[in-house]
DNA sequence: AAGCGAGGTGTACACTTGTCTACATCCGCA
DNA sequence: TGCGGATGTAGACAAGTGTACACCTCGCTT
């Protein structure tokens, strides 16, 4: 059995276009995740006939079921991880904020590059939407095993955004681990704005509005309290 | 079949010490969910098993797994938002702020009372942990009825907060909307905070001071973008 | 005193599940 | 040419599942 199965897990840049078996699974599951429950509670035998393969084809790709959610995180989160670096450099070039005194001034030509980051997430959750709800399932689901990865995940784009808010804001704040936890915060709160989003489309324009709103407190609430002295600018 | 259910959910405060039957089996569901898998994904026969009772018994009394989430949440939750409001009691006799012209003197007042509050939020969930951790699985589950449940009970807990920020700190902020969706992503925030309170016993009082330095942050930022006019201060 | 219904038990059935062993392919390489 | 390993299929097994029907036993009401 582990013979097998430990060859076969091993192949990762195979050429293997003809996506099958593995690959096969793999969107099987993701699928069946997305629609009717969390992936960790998934069968064997109906991932396998969802994807229209024999119940023990399973047992030749992974070796358990946290393997093969672990293998579809990795997947999704480098497709995402990538999908958000590309875009994320288009504001960039648009609007660089100059370097200001005045925490006000500098926030309010911060808002539209909030409303851009914000429109962009949340266009992206909306594309890929049963990819993110399997996500936010499993971060908290019964695997510790996938909610240690999908933690993983989510701090590795917290530090992308904190790098690029650094670079791309030159916020006067001193202390770059209040940076990484902002933006921690900020990751953490837009999944359930996410949520809200994709769930009640009725409501987007509000709650988009919300998450910008939520955004520019936090930054200006940072600016105070942890980077610029509050006398300042009182 | 309704018959049978609706007698035996009236009783409330009845001669019932002998905790018999549905208690039974809604505390043999919570515990199984919060060791092992979800609440919606557990069997009928195992949530028997572990009560100690027969399978069938479980039909006279919910009629689907469904029935029993939303009885357990209903419970936990009243517990739940008792709990805190009788606990919330004391420190608005401890500190009531005095008003004040400036954010920085109230914010800089404010902080035992947030301090106490996130002590308050911490030691409950440590205190039922096991219920809160089924929660949190469930809000974002699989079951659109047990989340729509969980989604209330979080929103019920914002107003209960928004009333005590606006009655205990007088904050100047002039929208109570804004008052309401700042303490919904403070509730949602502290979830996270909590996870991770719970999981990471070792980063106790870090994650302490993570939280108490977000709502500072977020309180100063509504106090600079929502309520008071930013000209006030700057 | 009789009857009734709520709560609880036992047995049974059809079905699904994970896993095992055995057999059939295909492809690359000697 | 033939061989070995990776991949996929077929059938079988015990165990577990949801549900149905029949039965028992209290506590109440009339």
């Amino acid at each position: 059995m582990k013979k097998n199965l430990g060859g076969a897990a091993k192949r990762l840049s195979d050429t293997v276009p003809p996506r099958s078996g593995r690959q096969k699974l793999m969107e099987a599951a993701l699928q069946l995740a997305a629609s009717t429950r969390s992936l960790a509670s998934l069968g064997l035998r109906e991932v396998a006939r969802q994807a229209g393969l024999n119940p023990n084809t399973f047992y030749r790709h992974f070796r358990s079921f946290d393997d093969l959610g672990l293998a579809v995180i990795e997947d999704l989160s480098g497709q995402l991880r990538q999908g958000l670096r590309e875009r994320r450099r288009l504001p960039a070039a648009v609007a660089r904020l100059p370097e200001s005194a005045d925490p006000a001034e500098m926030l309010r030509q911060a808002e539209p590059i909030v409303r851009e980051s914000v429109a962009l997430v949340l266009d992206f959750v909306t594309e890929h939407q049963q990819a993110y709800v399997v996500g936010i399932r499993e971060l908290h689901g019964t695997s510790p095993v996938l909610r240690e990865a999908l933690r993983r995940v989510f701090d590795e784009l917290a530090v992308d955004m904190a790098e690029d808010v650094l670079e791309l804001m030159r916020l006067p704040v001193t202390d770059p681990r209040i940076v990484h936890e902002i933006a921690a915060v900020v990751i953490r709160q837009m999944a359930f704005f996410s949520m809200d989003y994709l769930e009640q489309p009725a409501q987007r324009e509000a709650i988009r509005g919300q998450a910008e709103r939520f955004i520019l407190m936090l930054l200006w609430g940072a600016l105070a309290t942890g980077g610029v002295r509050p006398s300042n600018h009182l």
